[in-house]
DNA sequence: TGTACATCAGTGAACGCGCGTTCACTGATGTAC
DNA sequence: TGTACATCAGTGAACGCGCGTTCACTGATGTAC
């Protein structure tokens, strides 16, 4: 049956929102377009009417995280510097990788995905580098750049790391020690 | 045919060594075990005599890259934080992620593998904040351990954002910059 | 030391499953009059 | 405004391919005497 065009928008956004979490939470290969569709509330045959391909949708799939709510809520997420390392080293951010970063949930497949889903994810890189130079400590452009990107960087590593390791204590202690190295910045 | 007990462990090495460049480059899913064997100088066929499964083989080449050869030669890399941090930020290290860094290379993957290959680079990750712990700067065993995580993580998080990003210019840029940054710690 | 035989690492064909993708069909939407 | 028809988003069966894994077989190794 024919859907409305409204119909099919939202069709659109809500595979997206399923793939962009079941990604995250799973990684690109292990998630099915069949599932995705499912998770959706449709079936797999329609795929192929709102995307090319698989690799299609992980390019689009990032293209939507990163674009903000078009509804006028803005990200809740601080632009400062220091503000944003406390929001991002919490337990709740490195338990929740469904709705998590996503250079810190498939970063490093993310390294090897389609020309059009690395250039989007380059965009975003240069965009929270600026962002953070402006509230990163240091007495020149240079350095506050380099604080921001040493910053940011680290925050991804150590939520990485702490998703990887197996004892909480330890996943704890890199996320806290992340975040208090951090906060001593000046 | 038999083969001779010594052709059996160097043909186990072989696999493994081929195993973890090739996920290292490609990641998991899209390495094959077949392939493996191939790179290995072997046929499909004899994987299971080595392995239990690719699952296995995973978990195993996991703890073949973190074991250091057997034959004396140390591993090249400096114990020392920011000599480390020189060493990691480099344009070579970056460019050959066969040979790289775990964690740069896999680390999104590993959070999701196995309960033993986690358990394998938990390990790592303990030693790793110990021995940077060492040279690391700050005041206090607290404030070294808080240096050395946050400095081990962004070196991470940067070689990992420098292979994503599409842009040579910034690609470098980030490493450059995190490099500057940890030089600067005190 | 030499010989006969059991062992077992490796071979390569085969299996079965699940995946991405295609396609003929359905029927509600949206348009032309 | 109402009616007839063309459009096209979604359905679900099907396809074909590649993958992890299995297994009967081979023949060199290593052991028992």
């Amino acid at each position: 049956m024919k859907i409305s065009r409204e119909q099919v928008a939202e069709n659109r956004q809500r595979i997206l929102d399923a793939a962009s979490r079941m990604f995250r939470e799973r990684g690109f290969e292990d998630v099915t377009v069949a599932e995705v569709m499912k998770a959706a509330g449709l079936t797999h045959g329609a795929f192929y009417g709102h995307f090319e391909s698989k690799d299609d949708l992980i390019a689009q799939a990032f293209a939507h995280v990163l674009t903000p709510p078009a509804d006028g809520s803005a990200s809740r997420l601080p632009d400062d510097l220091k503000e944003f390392a406390a929001f991002y080293l919490r337990a709740a951010h490195r338990d929740d990788p469904g709705g998590a970063c996503l250079f810190s949930t498939l970063g490093t497949e993310a390294a090897r995905a389609s020309d059009e889903a690395r250039h989007t994810l380059t965009l975003s890189v240069r965009n929270q580098i600026e962002k953070f130079s402006r509230s990163a400590p240091g007495n020149t452009d240079d350095e506050r750049r380099q604080a921001a990107t040493g910053a940011w960087a680290a925050m991804i590593g150590a939520v990485m790391l702490a998703r990887i390791v197996d004892d909480p204590a330890l996943s704890d202690q890199l996320m806290a020690d992340t975040k208090e190295w951090i906060d001593a910045l000046s």
